[in-house]
DNA sequence: CGGCAAATTTGCGCGGCCCGCAAATTGAGG
DNA sequence: CCTCAATTTGCGGGCCGCGCAAATTTGCCG
């Protein structure tokens, strides 16, 4: 099998390296359909591809294409998910003495740095498709709210704060997100195609000086108050 | 019919009074479908309701059911999703000179003010359901994604901003949300149960708290640049 | 290697959903 | 009353999601 551009991790442990052929099988056979489901609505139109067919380009039957996943949307928003999943690991794996900001600027540049003048054409159009097909949304907005969550998360790891401040770590995951969200439509949009990591680079730096008065590098929770 | 404590508005204009019979009956419809759907779900169980008993309880056919709502989930969903609009409609009506976050504060309180006790446990049931049931996650999500557009476009016409601000409003919206989001769930899930408005008040006067050196009243364009 | 237990895949079938279509019904306006 | 447009409704069909049980694959131990 061809090496792919995306994801190779499942779900799961980031560190994990061996863990037996059922894993890996299973790993493989849901990106397998994850792929398939993404190029084949792509060249197609998603209204033209049937489970049936996502099952058939992955080898598999359809059958087990619906013990991988619940819908075929899912498994076309299925890379999207596990990519917003890397975005949380890769901010816990940065130094624990690298600012925050830093710190998440380089997490999320590990997932969108370099997927733009690599996959080109391909990666557009999936984009495109995600965000602008009124029968994906609710599955984008998933990818979107785990990104939330999984930056939350890691966030809440890096900076512990006083009992004040509990809501901190989802408001700047929020933030991010939606930033993130910006620079993105921005790219979709740019009348001259232009390049997706400077943009991205842009908008999040832009919200970082916007917020770098909120965030001491000290944890002093200033308005402290239990919950 | 009995007056319920729900929204009475179709999604349209606020002012609206009279539309002819035609349109107040459609609303009238959505509302009894979207009305029915919950309750049936609340006290059937979400898997226990199909879409003829919906229907049924609306009294209209189970064809006309799929003329107002895609599916089942998105009528359970349909309350929260014209509160949503409802939302950045009350900032755009609050004062033109009164502060963004008293504005803020004031529409989202126009909203999740007095549904506390005045619903009690059907209103409870129904955030646990609709927060908490895997199968209407992404109508949440949409619920969710509305209050945010809904609140950024409402921001970006009070505040005008200058070029290099056009980020803010979605920003600021994407905070509010998972503040008011965040707030809900405290309020869920707090032992001895209490009253959701302050909860919702406290949230929002922290994250007002944060943010507030990012915001001088007035509109100071940092980066100067015009057109 | 041989064989057993657990996990996974697969075919089958059913109930339900979603939607296009055309006929019937209902509101709007002369 | 009569006409027109909007809405509702029944019908039919394709597809989906999933429970079930048989078949296959994998892990493991002697």
């Amino acid at each position: 099998m061809a090496e792919t551009p995306f994801s190779v991790q499942p779900v799961g442990a980031p560190g994990e390296q061996h863990a037996g052929l059922r894993e890996r099988k299973k790993v493989a056979t849901r990106k397998a359909l994850g792929v398939a489901a993404m190029r084949l609505a792509i060249d197609r139109g998603l209204e033209n591809v049937l489970v049936e067919d996502i099952a058939e380009a992955a080898g598999v039957s359809a059958r087990t294409f619906n013990n991988y996943f619940g819908s075929k949307y899912e498994a076309i928003c299925a890379l999207g998910f596990d990519r917003a999943i890397r975005i949380g690991t890769a901010l816990l794996e940065r130094p624990a003495d690298e600012p925050l900001w830093d710190a998440i600027m380089a997490a999320v540049m590990s997932e969108y740095g370099s997927a733009d003048r690599a996959l080109g054409e391909e990666w557009m159009a999936g984009i495109r498709m995600v965000t602008g097909t009124p029968a994906l949304r609710g599955e984008y907005l998933k990818v979107q709210a785990m990104t939330q969550s999984s930056l939350a998360d890691a966030i809440a790891v890096r900076a512990q704060l006083g009992p004040g401040a509990a809501m901190f770590p989802r408001v700047l995951a929020a933030a991010v997100t939606a930033a993130l969200q910006a620079a993105l439509e921005a790219w979709l949009h740019a009348d001259p195609p232009t390049a997706l990591a400077p943009v991205i680079r842009r908008s999040l730096r832009q919200l970082a000086d916007g917020m770098m008065q909120v965030l001491p590098p000290a944890p002093a929770p200033q308005a402290g108050d239990s919950g």
